[in-house]
DNA sequence: GATGAATGAGATTTCATTCAT
DNA sequence: TATGAATGAAATCTCATTCAT
C-alpha cells in the first residue's frame, strides 16, 4: 500500500503523461502540463520522479518489456513463424487498439529518436529486433522461410511495416478503425510472408 | 549572384544545420551551434532564416521535393512496378549513402514527428504516399500485382520497409558499408514483391 | 520527561542539526537530511521546531548563552584580567576541542553571517565583547593594562584572535593536534598581553 | 574594445553584484536582482558569467589578487617587520575605506564560508597568511619579533585582529567614522607588537 | 551583409512547509 | 507523537530572437 512504486497517485502521474507525451510531444509539454492534467501539484511528479525525463524513461521501459514478455511467450507458443508474427503483430495492433496514445509516444519519442530516448534505450530496442530474427532464424531450420534470407534484415523490415501502420493511424493517413485492425494485420503478415506477388501464400491460406 | 537563395553562406548555414540537427536533434542544439559549424556568426543564420524551425522546414521542404521529383520521374521512365520501386528504393538508399545526416534529420525529426514537423508537413509526406501507391494501382491494373491488395497499405508498408532500414543504419542495428546498399536495397524489394516463403519470385529473378 | 523542551527525540534532532549545519552548511543542507541523520521522519522537525531557522537559532543562543555565563562566571571569580581573558580563551577553545561542529556553525553560520543570523542575534554577540570590555575596563582601573587602550577595540581584537584561530583549525591551516589547544591558548594570551616584541611580557610569566 | 573582459557592461554587473551581495547575502539575493542593480537584463548576466557562483568568484579572486600583490609590494619595500604589517593592515583598512561593499562580501561571504567558497579558495587564503607568517620569520631573523614566537598562528591572528575589526564595522558594532581608520590601524599594529600592557612599544613610538 | 551583445519569456527543478493519517 | 505524501513558491539557467553597429 505504502510501496511508491504501486502509490495510485504515481500511476495517475505516469498515464496523465502518456496522454501528454502523445497530445503536445516530449518537449513541447511542461511538467505542469502533466501535474494539471493528473489533477496532482507538479511537486508530487517529482516526489515520484526524478525528472521529465525519467517518466518518460519509465513508460518505454515498463511498456517495452511488456512487449518483449509477449514476444517470448508468443515465441515459445505458437507452432509455425507465419503464426508467431501473426501473433506479434496482433499484439502490437491490439496494444495500439487499446492504448493508442502509449503506442504513439513510444514510437514518436523513444523508438525513432536516435539522439536521445531511442540511443538511450537500443539496447531493449535491439532485443525486439533480435527475438523476431530468432523465430526467422528458425523459421529457416525448419523450411518455412526461404534459406537466403538476411534474418537481420527481414526482422527490421517485418517490424517496419508493422510501426509504418502505426504511424499511418497516428498520423490519420490510414483508416484505423475497428475493422482495419484484422485486415491490416492479414495484409501485414501476407505481405512479408508472399510478398505482393505470390499468389502461391495466397491460394494456399485460401484453401485452409 | 545577389539572390539571397542562391548565396554561399546560406548554403553553409543549411549544411551545417543539416549536420548539427543529425549530431545533435534539433531540440538539443542551439542555433549558435550551427553558426559555429557553419562558421558565420549566429545573427547572420536570422538574416537567412526567420526561425530554427525554418532551418528544418527548409531542409525538408528541399529534399523531399527532390524525392518526390524523382518519384515522378522514375514511374514515368521505368516499365514495371518491381522496376520502379525498386528505382524509388535505390534513390531513398543512394540517397542516404550520399548524404546520411540529411537522411537521418528528415527520418527522425520531421517523418515521424508526429507533434511537429511531421504534423506541418504532412502534405508533403503524403504525397509520397500516394505516388507509390499509384505505381501499386497500375500494377494491380496489369496484373503485376495481386488484385485484392490494398494499395494504400501496401505504399505504406514499402515505405516502412525502407525507413526501418535507414533506421537501423543510423543506430547502428545493420550493417551499412557499401557492400550492403545493393544486396538490400534487392532484399527489400524481393520481400515487398515476393516475401519471405515466395520461391517463384527468387527463381524468376534468378533465371533473368 | 513530557516537556517538549527535554524530549530526547528533541535533542537528537538538534544535535543531527549541528552535524549536518557543520558538514553541509546551513544553505546548502535539507530539513530531510538532518532529519535522516537523527533517524526520525522529517515531519517530526516540524513538531518540535517551527522552521528550518528556529533550528539554527535554537543552537546558537543555547550555546551562547553558556558561554555567556562562563564569561561572566569568570568574571566574578578570577583575580586578575589577564587569567580572566586566559580562562575566557580556555573555555572557548575547550568548547571547540569538545564540540567542533557546534562551535564551527556558531562562528561559520552565526557570528559572521551579517545578513542573516548574525543580525539577527547581533545583542547576543555584542554582549560578549561588552562582557571582555568590561574586563577590561576594570584591568585599565587596576593598571594592568595601559590607559589609553581603547576598550572596545581591544574586547573584539581579542576575541577576533581566538576567532581566528578557530577558523585556522575549521579550514585545517592550523595544526588542531590535542597539543596544540593548551599552548595556542597561551600564545593568544601572550599575543594579546605581550605583543609579538614584549619580552617583558614573557620574562613575567617565566618568573611566575 | 571588444573584448569581454573589459566590456563596461560586464564591469557595471560585477559592480552591481558587489552591491546586492553586500546588502541581501549571496543566499539571500536573486540573480534578477543584480540585473535590476545593474540595469541590465538578467540573461547578460549569464552572457557574461556562467552562474551566480561564478560572480562571486570572480568578485574574490581578482580583489584577493590585488591583495596578495599589495602584500608582496609591501614586504619587498617596507624595512621593517613593525612597518610592513602596519602597511598591510592600512591597505585593508584603506580597501574597506573605499569599498566597504566589496570587503563586507570578501569576508562574509568567502573568507569564513567553511563549506562553500571558503573551502573552495583556500589556496589563496591560505597564501595571504602564508606572506605574513614569512615576514614573521624574517622578523624572528632579524630579531624584531621574540624567537619563540609560532609564526603561524602569529600570521592567523594578526590577520584576525584586522578581519575582526572589519566585522564590527560591518555590523555597527565599531564606530566607523573616517577619523577611526587610522587610530584602530594604529591599534592593531600596537597590540600585535607590544601586546596591552607593554609600555616599552608605547614608549618607543611615543618617543619616535 | 555580418556580428554578437542584449533581452526576457519560460522551462526545469528544489525544498521548506503543511497536513491527513 | 510520528510519518512522509503533497504542495507550490521561487530560484537558477537556457536560448531563440532582436537590434544597434
Amino acid at each position: 500500500m505504502s510501496d511508491p512504486e504501486t502509490s495510485e497517485r504515481r500511476a495517475a502521474i505516469l498515464a496523465a503523461a502518456v496522454r501528454v507525451f502523445a497530445r503536445e510531444g516530449f518537449h513541447a509539454c511542461r511538467v505542469s502540463d502533466i501535474a494539471a492534467e493528473a489533477q496532482v501539484g507538479y511537486g508530487l511528479v517529482y516526489h515520484y520522479f526524478p525528472s521529465k525525463e525519467a517518466l518518460l524513461d519509465t513508460i518505454f521501459l515498463e511498456r517495452w518489456g511488456v512487449m518483449l514478455d509477449a514476444i517470448r511467450a508468443i515465441d515459445a507458443g505458437e507452432p509455425s513463424a507465419r503464426e508467431k508474427l501473426a501473433a506479434i503483430a496482433s499484439f502490437i495492433f491490439e496494444s495500439y487498439r487499446r492504448e493508442p496514445d502509449l503506442m504513439k509516444v513510444i514510437i514518436v519519442e523513444v523508438t525513432r529518436a536516435a539522439n536521445s530516448f531511442g540511443a538511450r534505450h537500443l539496447d531493449q530496442i535491439g532485443e525486439a529486433y533480435a527475438l523476431i530474427g530468432e523465430i526467422l532464424s528458425e523459421a529457416i531450420r525448419r523450411g518455412e522461410v526461404r534459406a537466403q534470407t538476411d534474418v537481420r534484415f527481414a526482422a527490421m523490415a517485418f517490424y517496419g511495416v508493422i510501426e509504418q501502420v502505426l504511424t499511418g493511424w497516428i498520423f490519420g493517413l490510414l483508416p484505423a478503425g475497428e475493422e482495419h485492425f484484422d485486415r491490416t494485420k492479414q495484409a501485414a503478415i501476407e505481405l512479408v510472408f508472399d510478398g505482393l506477388c505470390g499468389e502461391r501464400g495466397a491460394q494456399r491460406r485460401a484453401g485452409a
